[in-house]
DNA sequence: TTTGATTTCCAAAGCGCTTTGGAGACGCTT
DNA sequence: AAGCGTCTCCAAAGCGCTTTGGAAATCAAA
């Protein structure tokens, strides 16, 4: 059922059908009732693509999905990708995935802007002096960066929680705690928030005039079978550590793994502080020793990103200011104590 | 930049461009040759969405997403829908996810068919007499539905695990053990995958004539929490299984955080096998006990899914018989020994 | 030279919607 | 009776593409 059957069937132009439905003012009350009506008995729905080629909008989002062997399904990803969903449904828009390659995903960008399927984006897991920031800023449609990209003097509109702050306060805890041998999860390398962790742990240990060792550090993709080897790796150290700061839950569960196989015991022989993103199926609660973090719900970010990128393609100003800075919550548990003696 | 100013640009008619570019042959290999570079220099991509109206195609497969208060992310939907995401990326494809409600679905599979948006889609989370069958046998879109409805006569594409099987064999293997007071951990009581392995499970036990004590059965959302809290339940019950049977390896996480909370050993006081969709990040070897599992990838089905609804798009015959029905694998490994005496 | 086939290109229609620019009907004022 | 708003409605254009049905040009055959 289209809107030319719709109209043939009510004898009305295509016009009036239309505007009846779109709530436009120059149609009788009583004609529009009869529309309203026959469009709810017969089920039509305007063809979405048609209107985006007639409006340019189609109330959809899009989002690149990165697609790496080592790391196939992305936990964070899909929590984040729950927070969007959810703000979607409360606005009737949905959003278009588009899988891509890291090394594509410009050319990713690009292909699902020029698609016409998506009304704005949002674009993650920011490195270095991102390119695609200046990419999407040459593109016509509004977006947002989840994260950001050091080193970059341009202005953009992001949403970023503060990794650095969290992790200094979490490794200015462990000082306070007495411990002075510290290791690091870490995650990849080349991504920004993973830099800005590592600052953090290190500024605040540079404040006491300790340092870092590099043997205690691993930048690897966020699993738990990394978590793990690097853990047991550390552990084998001729001066191993004690206490450790994790990026995230996930690699703190192949962590805990190591310290217990190695005899250990979290809490009290090792302290560790995981980074939460308040992942739902890995609550650091639910762990054997109840895991001290740093929590900010990655979930709500994803909420959030929605929030603003609905906003922007609805004509509320999209404002290249728009910077967003979110304060992690150290909230203590089980897993961290006062340095063994 | 669009078809009339490219068109414009190398004084052609947007007729010729478009055949240049989508490989008709009647246009001459040197004008072709011009056209190719001249959409390389400009970066021209035709619009999807106009192309969809024109063709009724646009190169995206639909996905409802399930949207419930109990369970904001699914692991199980995010592994499957990364196996998706593979296909899609080999076939330049992408995909668009429509988020919605339990009670809303067949509503949304609507929506999102007669949105124009997608060319094929897939649905899950099937249920008794699953109403969506029908419906979508009505619409005018390939689909496929991933797992099955009991007691439904008709015939529909579907791409399922032989569940029965799977934990009847599992079942089988436990009773040749020893065991003989049984547990199930399953999934939500209405889903079929759930239903057909509760009756795996009792036909394995009838043949041996023993039954499932009721009050060793949960049917929940599939999260640790769960686990943990029926797993903590049963043991406390009078006369505690020494066999568990576990819907997924998520509810194990939280059933071997109870069994060892009770001061028992998997492996040892209590036999577990669980089923294991092949989840990225919830491998069974990682396990502290590593788990025996009847195994089979939900990744490679959601892969498996796209291909068939990938084809059928191009036009490949779409046989309401193609059904398919994937054996599940019975992994042993060591939280499966001999009943305790 | 004419005819017919082949090659190469184009104008225009159409996909399903929204929106612009009227037109007709009606009632009211002068 | 003419003029003027106000209500309602409609025809047609346009969004960016593909595809149909030619037309012009070229070449070979008669």
């Amino acid at each position: 059922m289209n809107l030319k059957e719709l109209s043939n069937l009510l004898g009305l132009s295509q016009t009036t059908i239309s505007r009846a439905l779109n709530g436009y003012p120059e149609v009788n009350e009583e004609t529009r009732a009869r529309v309203l009506k026959a469009a709810e008995e017969t089920g039509y729905r305007p063809n979405r693509v048609a209107r985006r080629l007639a409006t340019g909008k189609v109330g959809s989002l899009g989002i690149i999905m990165p697609i790496t062997p080592e790391q196939p399904v992305d936990i964070h990803f899909a929590e984040f990708q729950s927070g969007l969903a959810d703000e979607c449904l409360k606005h009737d828009f949905h959003f278009v995935i588009m899988p891509a390659e890291r090394d594509q995903e410009e050319q990713a960008i690009r292909n699902l802007v020029s698609s016409g399927s998506i009304d704005g984006y949002y674009i993650a897991y920011m490195r270095e002096r991102d390119p695609r920031i200046a990419m999407a800023k040459s593109l016509p449609l509004p977006f947002i960066v989840h994260g950001r990209s050091m080193n970059l003097t341009e202005d953009y509109p992001y949403l970023d929680v503060d990794n650095e702050s969290a992790f200094s306060e979490a490794t200015a805890h462990l000082l306070d705690l007495g411990h002075r041998r510290f290791a690091m999860l870490n995650g990849p390398a080349d991504l920004d928030f993973a830099q800005r962790r590592r600052e953090g742990v290190e500024k605040a240990l540079r404040a006491r005039g300790l340092t870092l060792d590099p043997a205690l550090v691993s930048s690897t993709v966020m699993t738990d079978g990394h978590g793990f080897q690097h853990m047991a790796r550390f552990l084998e150290h001729k001066d191993p550590p004690t206490a450790v700061l994790c990026a995230s839950t996930v690699l703190a569960l192949g962590a805990v793994r190591a310290i217990r196989q190695a005899g250990l015991e979290v809490g009290a022989d090792i302290s560790l502080i995981a980074h939460d993103d308040d992942l739902h199926l890995l609550r650091p609660e639910h762990f054997s020793t109840p895991l001290s973090t740093t929590r900010s719900s990655i979930r709500e970010a994803g909420r959030r990103v929605a929030e603003r990128l609905i906003a922007a393609v609805n004509g509320e100003e999209i404002d290249a200011q728009q910077r967003e800075l979110w304060r992690a919550e150290l909230i203590l548990r089980a897993s961290t104590a006062v340095a063994p003696a």
